[in-house]
DNA sequence: GTTTATGCAAATTCTTTGCAATACT
DNA sequence: AGTATTGCAAAGAATTTGCATAAAC
């Protein structure tokens, strides 16, 4: 609870370190990676590759259920402040794949710098 | 040279540790590390960030310059053997983003199984 | 001979695993 | 008691840093 608490709040998608950061001392580091696989195995959360080197977590929408992930929307990670959001609101096209080729997820970041960071 | 003619040959987006194992002996970590960060900063490659946990770098095309990367091509990573490629001739259209965000660079990784681990 | 690239050792960071201890039913 | 969750220690993998050596111009 106190794992889901945060992302809800923060708005964004959350790595481990980020999170062990926040709850200093609450748990243990391989617990909170146990919490978020099984968040993300149970259609909570869902994973973001970033290029900031760790895996980020971000809140789930209605259509997930189990390990059916349907995440057909666009992130955002800021070079700068190394943030990562969803942006709920716009929709990925689903690409046309060359044959034999078969699709389960969509993961699609664009880098650059966020509104905060613009200043 | 080796590390250009090890991409090029394998045709699709590789990591460090695949670079490593595959020159075996040939040259240190860090050199291979350093060797392409200095190709990807000039343009040579481009990065790839997959779910596999260390990043991949492949071929750029000719429209690249120094940093100035322009990549709007679609990725596919295989879950099942964990290669990734690139699909050069599927672009990416560039998604509109909220007031504030301002887009450098794109990654479009498509998440499934690939036609070699289909059968 | 000064710049540049390489190697080595080590440190840092992210993630996973094994096992014992604890809490839950 | 028996199952599931947590903590701790440690291992493993990816990446970076510092410094000394070797190569290139």
């Amino acid at each position: 609870m106190d794992v889901l608490d945060f992302i809800i709040d923060s708005h964004r998608a959350v790595s481990q370190p980020e999170l062990e950061h926040a709850l200093v001392h609450k748990f243990d580091r391989v617990t909170l990676y146990r919490t978020l696989n099984t968040f993300n195995e149970n259609g909570l959360l869902h994973t973001v590759a970033d290029s900031s080197g760790s895996m980020k977590y971000a809140l789930c929408n209605t259509h997930c259920e189990g390990n059916n992930h349907h995440h057909e929307h666009l992130h955002f990670h800021c070079t700068s402040c190394s943030e990562t959001v969803c942006f709920e609101e716009v929709m990925v096209t689903r690409p046309t794949l060359p044959a034999g080729y078969a699709a389960v997820d969509y993961n699609f970041v664009v880098n650059g710098i966020c509104r905060k960071c613009q200043a």
